[in-house]
DNA sequence: CCGTCCTCCTGGCCGC
DNA sequence: TGCGGCCAGGAGGACG
């Protein structure tokens, strides 16, 4: 499940291989993929355009065209995205094929198929409620200690379901949002107002941690994901708790437990987060 | 406005 | 061994 750490992974591993080259053309072998506009209309947006730039934010790719035309990318559960430069990597998950030239191909590929992709002028992205409404991200200069104070005020849901909120905070998913409750010892079970000062503190800087971990980890390969070039990241052998039922907190030793919290599975250290 | 629940989707895993 | 059932979870929408 790729979270910014991970589509900032295939950020990096794909931005010198796109820059500078042109979609010659667009096959689309999975029309439902395709948001905004119809896929017929996507296919001629893009086609003949030069990539001049890819971006993330939060989870969005954002492959800026020339012209001011931009093509959004996200991957949600499964999505993968592939710089290939033979036929050899298509498989029946491959569901979008851009042909940069020269025997180039970007590859989109979906076990699941819940991506989403989505093409217009720059000017109209705000037709991408999720990109435009998206809160600060970690690590960014917005995502200040305050700004953080300010978000669990008076705010009477659970912390987990909090972190997960991309209106509030951009980039993080389960794996992320569950390691940060773990190094900050709190229950995700707790009311996002119940935190104290100390708490707050700790989960802030817990928050940014991970996420600079799980990039320079390259991600975490914990079932599908993978970068741009097909390689795996690393940061699933450091996982504090998640993927880590019935094995020992790295801590206190006691066994990692799930449960369901905000409706998500949830890992969690029984003895050290309260 | 806010929180909770449902929906989408399919490979993989579990139990019978 | 086969197969039904369920789980994984990001995000948008319905609903109270």
């Amino acid at each position: 499940m790729p979270e910014l750490p991970e589509v900032e992974t295939i950020r990096r591993s794909l931005v010198d291989k796109v820059k500078g080259r042109r979609i010659q053309g667009v096959e689309i072998l999975l029309p439902r993929l395709i948001k905004w506009p119809s896929a017929y209309e996507f296919q001629a947006l893009v086609t003949g355009k030069t990539i001049l730039q890819l971006d993330r934010k939060g989870k969005y790719l954002i492959l800026r065209l020339e012209d001011n035309m931009t093509l959004v990318i996200h991957l949600r559960m499964t999505g993968r995205l592939y710089f290939v430069t033979n036929d050899d990597k298509t498989d029946r998950f491959t569901h979008i094929i851009f042909d940069l030239g020269d025997g180039a191909k970007l590859l989109y590929a979906d076990t699941r198929t819940l991506g989403t992709l989505y093409a217009m002028p720059e000017s109209e992205l705000w037709r991408i409620a999720g990109l435009a409404s998206m809160g600060p991200e970690p690590l960014t200069q917005e995502f200040s200690h305050a700004y953080f104070r300010g978000l669990l005020a008076g705010r009477k849901g659970r912390i987990k379901a909090l972190l997960l909120n991309q209106k509030l905070i951009g980039g993080l998913g389960n794996i992320y949002v569950d390691e940060a409750l773990a190094i900050a010892g709190i229950d995700p079970d707790r009311l996002a107002c119940s935190l104290n000062d100390e708490e707050a503190a700790l989960l802030y800087e817990a928050v940014n941690q991970v996420i600079y971990d799980g990039i320079h980890h390259g991600g975490t390969s914990f079932r599908d994901y993978r970068d741009g070039e097909g390689k795996s990241g690393s940061h699933q052998n450091y996982l504090a708790v998640y993927g880590r039922k019935g094995q020992p907190c790295r801590r206190c030793g006691a066994p990692i437990e799930r449960k369901e919290v905000a409706g998500r599975g949830t890992h969690y250290c029984p003895n050290c987060q309260r």
